[in-house]
DNA sequence: CATATTTGCGCAAACGATTGTACAAATATC
DNA sequence: GATATTTGTACAATCGTTTGCGCAAATATG
């Protein structure tokens, strides 16, 4: 601690004074310039080592103009989704000798704009992330792509701004799921969407859609039900749905909440699934292996997205030049109890 | 960008330019110095607005020593009440301006030395953390007490280090856990222990054993099962418990995953809950309310615990000489279905 | 009116690291 | 042995901000 309490770490100018050298030196031997002898390095290295030095990110980020540091905002951390992109991205980037700073958005515009000044100021090298819900311009994201920082969107998108993606294939995960309950047999399925300016709820209402062409089955608007991907709301079209002259045989929701609050307005109902009616979400959320029926749904290889989104940042991060790509990632159907009603083969 | 291909924002230089003036007078306005002029500080702000301004944060905190940042670290993001928690640190840090750094330990020392590399590197102004399982001699936390950072821990803590702590109050969780159990009539209580080398889970032990001594009724070793608190190993606990001699008729585990393991376990077995066997968890994980029967468990306030975690690291940041002090924490009982087997009054 | 005080701002040195250039000594070349 | 080349370090500027000190002009005080 100096005299005004603030905390004093070891600098390169300690070790340069311990070995009568200069701080340019101790740089250039820490950092293996060709141009500093073996012996010097291995003084210098041994020296710090003593002295427990650890260089101060700070002066170095401001010095070089790269953080070693990646932001990354999701909506929310506790959807095991999210989580587990995380994860896959903190491996990656500490692999890499980068840190990650993580912000949630909670779905508000307001904490977006936030965040992405918190990683500007920052000066994180690279910006990772998902989109809120909430219908906004995207102008606070292009003032990241203005200051030269790579950016890179997962999973939730948007077409109106063009940098690099990473995306599942939501037209086919929600195919998946069509044909396997056409499979099962069921005949009459009905869709909870979700909120349809995200575009991988709409994408998965294209998948449902043309499932149905498939099977020529006319689509009836009836039984695609709107809704945010939340339990009450999941009830509430289930309850809807039931009450229709031609009630589904089959749910699918797009998302896992609103699949579980359907599969409890009808155990109340003491409608039996998968028997009398079939039931299917999507992002294999954790709760679905547990309830019971556990419930069939999709997996999003959530820690490959994390991997491959962090090793695209990274690769934008060290050299910025590279045209926008987008990356699709295949998802997998998860067969669980409460759409399988056929005996296994 | 300049020639290097490095991104180059608008710095108080190019303001002061603009109005004739010195870098330092344009930080003085910015900041609010009372030795300039109203209208100079007018004028400033103007032509900062208008360049699109951003301080770069880097640059401050290299000067001040003051990185406006929280650094946090849990084992794990996907676990509801850590998210919570850190949800209740992010409001409280974002309201005092300061940004957040999340790191995960996944339980491994190896982790937790990396990212407390990562912090001290980004000389973050505070540290929160919540220690992972593995046993380990706490060295690499002291790193970042004698680098004078302050340093706060939650929920898991340990006695072996000297610092601010936030905890619930786990012994008393565990007791009222408990007395509701007694009062619907469960006598022959199990415990699913968790590694006690983890002070909450001791904690939670010794309310189970208080609990039982209150009412007089001798500790049996053969229905205190240790175990990590994962699904798998909850299965077992139970079947292990239903294979005794004198199987119990409730089960408390120290987590609901275990919990959950358990009870799946028993209705494998035809077992009804909770008319045969009352089951209860700890933590009050989310799928414990969708589950059938919704699983009876203890609330800890994770959002609470944040923001008075939070709100303690910041006044430490800002005046760092403060005496160590433990904050503990009143959880709450949340009866559900799974214990639930005398009518409501 | 002369001296003291305030007011408003500039100068320059930090913070800790990196890096282009310079420069001496050591080695190589003829 | 004189000159050219390499080798190992040092010097100093720089990244963007903050801040102690100094200094002039404006105002206040006696």
């Amino acid at each position: 601690m100096d005299k005004k309490g603030r905390k004093r770490g070891v600098t390169i100018r300690d070790i340069a004074r311990e070995l009568n050298v200069t701080p340019s030196t101790v740089s250039r031997a820490l950092n293996g310039s060709p141009r500093i002898s073996t012996e010097r390095k291995e003084e210098v290295l041994a020296v710090a080592k003593q002295l427990n030095y650890r260089p101060n990110q700070l002066a170095t980020s401001l010095r070089t103009g790269k953080g070693k540091m990646l932001g990354v905002m999701v909506p929310t951390t506790d959807r095991s989704f999210f989580s587990s992109v995380i994860r896959g991205i903190e491996e990656e980037a500490s692999a890499a000798g980068y840190s990650v700073m993580i912000c949630q958005s909670h779905d508000l515009v307001a904490k977006e704009k936030q965040n992405i000044a918190s990683f500007l100021g920052a000066q994180v090298d690279a910006v990772l992330a998902s989109l809120a819900m909430e219908k906004s311009k995207f102008t606070h994201y292009e003032r990241i792509t203005e200051e030269n920082t790579p950016l890179v969107l997962f999973d939730r998108i948007t077409d109106n701004i063009s940098v690099n993606k990473i995306i599942i294939n939501d037209f086919s995960g929600a195919k998946k799921v069509m044909h396997h309950l056409f499979e099962q047999g069921y005949t009459r399925i009905a869709h909870l969407a979700g909120p349809q300016q995200v575009a991988l709820y709409a994408e998965r209402v294209r998948g449902y859609k043309a499932a149905l062409a498939e099977k020529e089955i006319p689509f009836d608007p009836d039984l695609c039900i709107e809704c945010t991907q939340i339990l009450a709301e999941g009830y509430r079209a289930a309850q809807k749905l039931m009450g229709l002259a031609h009630p589904p045989d089959a749910i699918f929701a797009s998302g896992d909440y609103a699949a579980m609050g359907a599969m409890q307005y009808l155990q109340e109902r003491q409608i039996k699934i998968p028997e009398e009616i079939g039931i299917a979400g999507f992002s294999n959320e954790s709760f679905t292996s547990l309830v019971n029926p556990s419930i069939t749904t999709v997996d999003q290889h959530s820690l490959q997205m994390g991997i491959t989104a962090a090793k695209l940042a990274l690769s934008l991060a060290e050299s910025p030049v590279q045209t926008a790509q987008t990356t699709v990632l295949e998802p997998s159907l998860i067969i669980r109890n409460s759409s399988k009603r056929k005996p296994e083969p």
